[in-house]
DNA sequence: GAAAGTAGTTTCCTTTTGGGAAGTGATTTC
DNA sequence: GAAATCACTTCCCAAAAGGAAACTACTTTC
C-alpha cells in the first residue's frame, strides 16, 4: 500500500526564498571580490578596480558593476575631470553586506586550513 | 611623462584568497539551498532531499552532494535497509557554515524588503 | 509478472557564464 | 600628429552549468 507522505514545511519556504535572493546576487566569479575591494578601498575608479580585482576583464567588470548598481548595492559617480573618470562605491545598503562578507572571509580562512592539513 | 603607480597591496591578497575559496564552494544554484535544508532537517535521504529542494533534478542533486562530500562538508551513509537508503548529513565542519548561512538569510530578507518597497 | 520505490548514472541538449581582442570617442601628453 | 589614458561597448567564441528523459539494478508490493 502506498503511504501518503504529508509534510510540514511552511516556515521554511520564505527563508529559502531569502537565501535564493541573496545568492543570486552574490554567486559568480567576481561579485563578492568586487564588493570586498570596495569595502577595503572606499570609492574606486574603473581602471583601479580592474587593477585590484586580479584577472577580470573590462567587459566583465562593466557588466558586474551594472548588476550591482541596479540592485542598489553600489553607486556610480561620473567625475568632471579632464578625461572623464568614474567612481564606484558601496551604497549604505551595499555596506550592510560587510557582515556577510566578513563571515565568508573568516570561514574561508578556516576551510583553507582544514583542506590543506587533510592532504 | 608616465607616472609609475606603485601600489601597496599585500595584506589584501590572502584575505581575497579565502573569499575565493569559500565562494567556489557556495556559488551556484543549489549548494546553499542543500546545506540550509540539511541544517534544518538533520540527516535526510536522497529522495527526501530532492523533494525538499524544490526544482532540483536527480543529476544535479547527485553532483552537488558529491561536491560537498569531497569538500568534507557532508557525510554520506548507506543504510542496510530493504531497498538501500542513503542518508546525508552535515559534518562538524559543515555545521560551521551555519553562521554564514544565517547571515545570508538575514541579509536576503532585508534585501527582499528593500527591493520590493522600491518598486 | 507488472508496478513502484530505492539511489543513482548516462546521454543529449540548451542556457548561462566568462573571456579575449578590437573598437569608440574624447582629451591630454610628447 | 602619434601615442596614451579613461571608461566603456561590441563581436565572437569556449567552457561551465543546468536540465529532461531514459536507463541500471535491486527489492517489495499487488
Amino acid at each position: 500500500m502506498k503511504k501518503k507522505i504529508i509534510e510540514k514545511r511552511g516556515e521554511c519556504t520564505t527563508e529559502l526564498l531569502a537565501i535564493k535572493d541573496a545568492m543570486e546576487l552574490l554567486s559568480g566569479k567576481w561579485k563578492v571580490h568586487i564588493i570586498a575591494t570596495l569595502t577595503y578601498k572606499g570609492a574606486v575608479r574603473f581602471m583601479d578596480l580592474q587593477r585590484h580585482v586580479e584577472g577580470i576583464g573590462a567587459k566583465m567588470l562593466s557588466k558586474e558593476l551594472q548588476d550591482l548598481e541596479v540592485n542598489l548595492l553600489i553607486k556610480r559617480t561620473v567625475l568632471d575631470t579632464k578625461p572623464v573618470t568614474v567612481e564606484y562605491e558601496l551604497t549604505p545598503h551595499g555596506k550592510t553586506l560587510e557582515k556577510i562578507i566578513g563571515e565568508i572571509r573568516i570561514w574561508g580562512r578556516s576551510h583553507r586550513k582544514k583542506i590543506i592539513e587533510r592532504k
